[in-house]
DNA sequence: AGCACGCCGACT
DNA sequence: GTCGGCGTGCTC
């Protein structure tokens, strides 16, 4: 830190010496002397703080000697919120900030304070990823800053002080490969090697080839002169595909940006990229703002899982930021996974991407077996009963074993907040207003998670059993009973807390929770995927649409059904995600669900916002709120989970896709005119909330 | 949000 | 006469 203004001591009453103000009336007051910069002596400035009513540029004036290195782009560090007192400026935190643009003159009337200091001469913020943040910030109703923090990593003095190394040489273009299953696959890369932007819903054909795939279509960009950008949802997946890359193109083509590589790694990586000293990015959710120079292809593998929304205000999801990016840097698109989410269905429905899919030939020449039980259907071996198994689930598990490993897919315990019939395992609903019913502990009384109706003595409704089924039971135990009842059989578990990457091709019992499953050297024999009815009966518009995702992503590690792969699923056989696990067909199970949720008005056929708060301060903002001709305000309804009892009430605003903008900026107005009223209590604007209905 | 200026009641 | 209530407005 070498800084000229800071070496005065008390620091703001020399600069503004340096650097006087008029007091003439007639005239704006400008600052004069000699000491501003001669040259564009405006520099224009976003100062970090995440206000809402502060989401404006703030002109300061450039003192001569930082007149070279005050660049747009650059970190700096300005006095905000200073008083004049008695015709002097007082006061006025330091705040950092980044230079957005030098000029000539402001607009603004007032004496311009400087800049306090350029922190570095690095041009972190480029224009391009402005224009993104800020289109992000206002698609959901957020502030610049709170963007740029997501989009910008912390800076690191000694990997900015590191030359980062030349550009490797372009590729050549890549072999179609496997992408030859797919009969629009080879034209996808064609189209992305010559330099335009096809758009493509993939629905990946299951086995361990995708990684691949998708390190031919970023070289395929690359060939043809562009930038490519993929994100995954965890570090696993980033991984394979980091690998296939490497594989592919060598390691000079690409920078990698995971979530665990410390601070000081990951800015160099992410400096490779900003400098255009690599063009192409990978890795998770923080990797969709990657400066990727001229950008040609994004890709986003598995779009409906949950990690891709961030859990950072104003809570961007990479799916709908990748699709941002395409339309605002004329790259292509490329959402792939093993399942299809309503959104990817949504955007072949509207002929904004095409499908990029196998014929029913190939999906069925590499697709495993599955087969359904209910369970309700309990073995009669004694061994298998002890570990809870149907009995198709057991034999196909003690076949498969012979010819290698076999995985069990067990739902997280607490994963299921629903409360359901122990014998017919329908929902146990309160009997006043049709609410689930929730139970604090195992021995807690019942109470309904609507209207908090407590119930004392239930019975299901349907086959008038007394037994409830609370939990699921965890990996743990699982693997300690499956162990039991398949002795000399090693059993491995991956999970939260340890997550296996893969595991080798002898026998072996695999227990995994949703989303950790390791990979298996030549494909698993068999998986069972245990407890469906869990997933299932989640009280969410996405339940059916994310326990297909969950078990397609474990199907697609079993071998083909050529190959004796088999999957079986314990749940019921008549529910459409088991029906569409079964036919393999991902993308007509989003098509259906995204007709349903047309018929509702539900997203993403509408565009929704949730308004959260105390029942007075959401009536408040929705009063303030000028929504858009024909929006629909559902609720406010009671919210339950609130601490300490306090009341919380959410109201869902919807309006018709068109209208999304509108959305977000009349509540972020009425945000705005909340603060100036001084309303006490806060109230939480989120726009696509995850959890409806 | 903070923070200071500004214009009306109970104290030294 | 003054200390201070928080209503109002601004932050380059």
């Amino acid at each position: 830190m070498s800084s000229t203004d800071e070496a005065g001591g008390s620091g703001a009453p020399e600069q503004l010496a340096f650097i006087r103000e008029t007091v003439r009336r007639a005239k704006p007051r400008t600052w004069l002397g000699a000491q501003r910069a001669e040259h564009l002596p405006v520099a224009r400035v976003l100062v970090d703080k995440g206000l809402l009513h502060l989401d404006q540029f703030f002109d300061y004036a450039v003192p001569a000697n930082m007149a070279e290195e005050a660049v747009p782009g650059v970190r700096v560090r300005v006095r905000f919120g200073a008083r004049v007192v008695n015709g002097r400026r007082e006061g006025g935190e330091l705040h950092d900030g980044f230079i957005v643009e030098r000029r000539a003159d402001s607009d603004y009337a007032g004496p311009l304070a400087p800049l306090a200091q350029v922190l570095s001469p690095e041009p972190v913020l480029t224009p391009a990823l402005l224009r993104l943040c800020r289109t992000v910030a206002d698609r959901y109703a957020g502030t610049l800053a709170d963007v740029l923090q997501l989009a910008v990593p912390p800076r690191h003095a000694k990997a900015e002080a590191e030359p980062s190394p030349p550009p490797a040489p372009l590729p050549a273009a890549p072999e179609p490969g496997s992408w030859s299953r797919y009969p629009q696959g080879p034209e996808f890369l064609a189209a992305l090697a010559a330099g335009h932007a096809p758009r493509a819903v993939w629905t990946a054909l299951p086995g361990p080839s995708w990684p691949q795939e998708i390190a031919r279509a970023v070289a395929a960009t690359l060939a043809g002169g562009r930038g490519a950008l993929v994100v995954l949802p965890d570090g696993r997946s980033t991984a394979r595909v980091d690998e296939a890359l490497t594989e592919l193109l060598g390691g000079g083509l690409h920078a990698t940006l995971a979530a665990d590589l410390g601070p000081k790694e990951r800015y160099r990586r992410w400096l490779a990229v900003s400098r255009g000293s690599v063009r192409a990015a990978v890795g998770t959710r923080a990797a969709m703002f990657a400066p990727v120079r001229d950008l040609g292809l994004v890709v986003v593998w598995s779009d409906g899982d949950g990690s891709h929304a961030d859990p950072r205000a104003p809570h961007p999801h990479v799916r709908e930021v990748a699709l941002l990016r395409a339309a605002e840097e004329g790259a292509g698109v490329l959402l792939g996974g093993h399942a299809v989410t309503v959104e990817g269905a949504q955007l072949v429905n509207t002929g904004w991407a095409r499908p990029l899919a196998a014929d029913r030939a190939t999906v069925r020449e590499v697709a495993p077996r599955v087969r359904t039980v209910t369970d309700l259907d309990q073995a009669r071996d004694a061994a298998a009963q002890q570990a809870r198994l149907p009995s198709l689930a057991w034999q196909t598990a003690r076949e498969a074993l012979a010819t290698g490993p076999v995985l069990i897919q067990v739902p997280r315990r607490g994963y299921v907040p629903r409360l359901a019939c122990g014998r017919c395992r329908t929902p146990a609903r309160c009997r006043h207003c049709e609410g689930p019913l929730e139970a604090a502990s195992s021995d807690a009384p019942l109470r309904c998670g609507w209207c908090g109706e407590a119930e004392e003595r239930w019975h299901c409704a349907e086959c008038g059993s007394f037994r409830l089924r609370a939990q699921v039971v965890g990996a743990r135990r699982t693997a300690e009973e499956l162990g039991k009842a398949f002795p000399r059989i090693p059993v491995r578990t991956s999970g939260r807390d340890a997550v296996l990457l893969s595991v080798p091709a002898e026998p072996a019992l695999v227990i995994s929770t949703p989303g950790a499953e390791p990979v298996a050297e030549g494909g698993y024999a068999a998986a069972l995927l245990l407890d469906g009815w869990a997933l299932l009966s989640r009280p969410d518009l996405r339940a059916g649409e994310e326990a297909l995702r969950l078990w397609l992503a474990a199907a697609a590690l079993v071998r083909p059904a050529s190959e004796g792969g088999t999957v079986v699923v314990v749940a019921e056989p008549t529910a459409r995600a088991v029906q569409a696990l079964i036919r393999w067909d991902p993308a007509g199970h989003a098509a259906f669900e995204l007709e349903e949720r047309a018929q509702l008005h539900f997203p993403p056929v509408s565009r929704m916002a949730s308004v959260t708060g105390a029942p007075a301060a959401v009536a408040d903002l929705l009063g303030l709120t000028r929504l858009p001709e024909g929006a629909d305000v559902l609720g406010p309804v009671p919210v339950f989970g609130g601490r300490r009892g306090e009341e919380v009430e959410r109201a869902l605003l919807r309006v018709a896709p068109g209208q999304g903008a509108a959305l977000a900026s009349a509540l972020k107005a009425a945000q705005i005119a909340r603060i100036a009223l001084r309303t006490p209590e806060p109230v939480k604007v989120r726009i696509d909330p995850l959890e409806i209905g």
